[in-house]
DNA sequence: ATCTATTTATAAAG
DNA sequence: TCTTTATAAATAGAT
């Protein structure tokens, strides 16, 4: 795209590297925004110079998307456009009451001396947030291990483990020592314990 | 770039949407390639389409680029090129092969009844060292901080914090229980629990 | 998916 | 570095 065609290899004047470096960048950036703009989608890209500098372009913002690519790239691919769907939709602080609204329903129940889960229809409505918890504590237990493995692998204080995120990373602290692969046979103290570790169970 | 000058708005038509995020989304990934291959640059790029599905480019990996910025966004910036230039010079192990010489060290001199501190030369080694390890347990810890914020806001369990990641997230355990801001005048346990707990302590 | 008319990006020059 | 300009590349609309 200019006065003579490019060979596709790193250019060697260092100079006019640098000069397609700031253009090329610039141009990747517009391109991104214009992704973004035409059609409502959401960008974000890194750039890292040669010298090491960093450079970065999101729209609306860079972190957000980052943040949900890590978490992305952790879930079963399946359940991701839904859990995103539900997440966006959902006003701040709208789980959050579901979650007290549950724990207060079932301080209720035990008082009673019963179940949520011995009224079939309550019983659905429980398994549905049990699995949207599940979902959660799987995925920020599996973003813990991969920024574990992967800050190691930065920082070379452990061998690459190629197969990083899928892995448990060897580590003897127990985040979260029960109740986190249960499945519908659960103990209503776990229910509580997820909930109440939520915010701090990174 | 085409027959007709397109306006810069959100593409109404569905179909026409989608065929534009595909080739835009093809055609930014080829810039983004081009400028990585003439300009020796790394490049990472995420992109959601507006049905939630996730596309990546990266070159040479998504993931290093992606941790590369997350750490390079939390320290203090003058720090980042002198610690990256270390980090990509090292060869995995040699830290930690530095680390477990200094504790064997240490081991010696606490044998003897000394401190290394007690030796000017060896307490410059040693004091380097420790920024070092001083400015890593810093960036781990915000790090920490960043994703416990940002994983909260993104599945909305707390309100937005917009000054997230360079505030402490609220959160009750203590991971880090001391030892963390020490300066030069460190207690010799500190030194080891720092050791020990890098591996495990995000 | 493939084809072109056009617009856009950009290499080289100033 | 900033502007200009000739040309390569990307892509909008059509098939």
């Amino acid at each position: 795209m200019g006065r003579k065609k490019v060979e596709m290899k790193k250019i060697d004047n260092e100079t006019s590297r640098r000069v397609t470096f700031s253009k090329r960048r610039l141009g990747l950036f517009k391109k991104a925004s214009e992704l973004s703009t035409l059609c409502g989608a959401e960008v974000a890209i890194i750039v890292f110079s040669q010298n090491g500098k960093v450079y970065s372009f999101g729209h609306p913002h860079v972190n957000p998307i980052v943040d949900k690519f890590l978490i992305q790239s952790i879930l079963p691919e399946e359940t991701v456009p839904e859990m995103m769907n539900r997440i966006q939709g959902t006003r701040v602080n709208e789980l959050n009451q579901q979650i007290n609204q549950l724990l207060s329903d079932l301080e209720e129940e035990k008082k009673r001396g019963k179940t949520l889960l011995q009224h079939p229809e309550e019983e659905e409505i429980m398994n549905l947030d049990l699995l949207q918890l599940k979902h959660l504590m799987f995925s920020m237990e599996e973003l813990k291990n991969h920024v574990i493995n992967q800050t190691n692998m930065i920082i070379g204080l452990v061998p690459i483990n190629t197969a990083s995120s899928t892995q448990a990373a060897v580590n003897n602290t127990t985040v979260v020592p029960h109740g986190y692969d249960f499945g519908y046979d659960f103990e209503l103290e776990d229910f509580e314990f997820l909930s109440s570790c939520l915010p701090a169970c990174i």
